[in-house]
DNA sequence: ACCTTGACGGTTC
DNA sequence: GGAACCGCCAAGG
């Protein structure tokens, strides 16, 4: 990896933080990684994810859904249908392309997120 | 340097 | 619901 922008890796820093289970937005990514109103930053950061993951952890990109709760790429395309069985795996309900997100969004506590995140 | 393209979101009809 | 519009900004052409 050559030269990264620093934004992207506070979104793969963020990101890494949702916890097994739970699903957060684009735009809750963006106000967390401290780049407000940027969501489509963090959908651009994402798809750059590097495949070996960052800084020795993997960034659980399929946890990051859209305001909708809905899986943004395109019903029946090959990563939807990966998207939607990560999340199954973790037990995240997926009735058709909808999540609840008042049961599935990730509600962080301010104070850890303090402690993981290092800007 | 200009234009288009996004894994987006909120506002408004 | 949904569709049209606009704001957002890094990359790539």
């Amino acid at each position: 990896m050559t030269i990264m922008n620093k934004n992207y890796q506070q979104v793969w820093q963020t990101v890494q933080c949702i916890p097994t289970g739970k699903v957060a937005n684009y735009g809750q990514v963006a106000d967390l990684a401290g780049l407000p109103g940027r969501a489509r930053l963090v959908g651009k950061a994402l798809g750059m994810v590097p495949k070996e993951g960052w800084q020795g952890k993997t960034v659980p990109w399929y946890r990051v859904i859209n305001s909708q709760g809905k899986i943004s790429f395109p019903l029946g395309s090959e990563q939807h249908l990966k998207q939607k069985q990560y999340l199954q795996d973790e037990h995240v309900v997926v009735i058709g392309n909808r999540i609840s997100m008042p049961s599935f969004q990730w509600q962080p506590d301010l104070t850890d997120l303090l402690y993981k995140l290092d800007f």
